[in-house]
DNA sequence: CTGCCACCTGCCCGGTTGGGCAGGGCGCCC
DNA sequence: GGGCGCCCTGCCCAACCGGGCAGGTGGCAG
């Protein structure tokens, strides 16, 4: 039986971080994997071990409906109206008129069947879209 | 004038996964964010922006102050909120005048300090009171 | 070259929101 | 009995929201 190595006294060694993954879509699994081993301080979970946290990714993709796919600009805008930003404030953060604003506001509300943008909020985040 | 640098052929870039952080330990939170923050192919998700995956740990319970705390009918109101309710809908269906219910709405305001409807439903869901 | 998509802008209108102010009743605690 | 918190109601006003309609430009694929 080898003896555990003798640890020197010195600074604190604070444990690593243990984190599991629960990502379905292999390639994206592959990825997060493959770049999360080598930094110092974390390590991945073995099966089954106890993790201090987990990183998910949604197994059921947003519907793939060509309809409810939000183009980059609407996905800027749902972030700012999830932070309660008026169509102002995003006109003003977007550099675009206020109309601009109410346009891709519109359009989120008609892509996510939203009756206005406290429900398109709330329902983003209900299917995984933005996450608060 | 510097010209821009010849990019030679090579692998395909990849954008990088961006992560979101639903973590409540305030020290957790940091030592994760310090160190994924410094990983090449991972970036943070700004609040409210998509993203690709989500690292979650158990939470502490949401903060306990008095200030916050919400009344019973409070609750019920956010909980309309959170379904994108108007104010005439939460009156109806609460069986008060729209000026109560807009009272309420006012006090939900006040209490989770939100700039509008939207902001608080966010926030709430981002501190726990409420789950999308 | 053409058509389509994404993004942009303006105008108008009715409805909603949010805040302030006034007031009230009821139940509970000191 | 008095004070306080919760819940309720009304009125007014400015600002905002959402929808409809009109139009434009630039980039890209066929």
């Amino acid at each position: 039986m080898t003896e555990p190595p003798v640890v020197a006294p010195g600074p604190v060694v604070i444990a690593p971080i243990v984190i599991a993954l629960d990502i379905a879509a292999p390639a994206l699994a592959d990825r997060v994997a493959a770049l999360l081993a080598s930094v110092p301080g974390l390590r991945l979970a073995a099966a089954g071990e106890p993790a201090d946290a987990v990183l998910v990714a949604p197994g059921a993709t947003p519907p793939a409906d060509p309809d409810t796919a939000l183009t980059p600009r609407e996905r800027e805008v749902l972030a700012l109206l999830a932070e309660g930003a008026s169509n102002k404030a995003i006109a003003r953060q977007l550099g675009i008129s206020t109309h601009t604003a109410k346009f891709h506001v519109g359009s989120l509300l008609d892509k996510l069947d939203a009756t206005g943008r406290t429900d398109a909020v709330a329902h983003a985040a209900r299917i995984g879209v933005i996450h608060l």
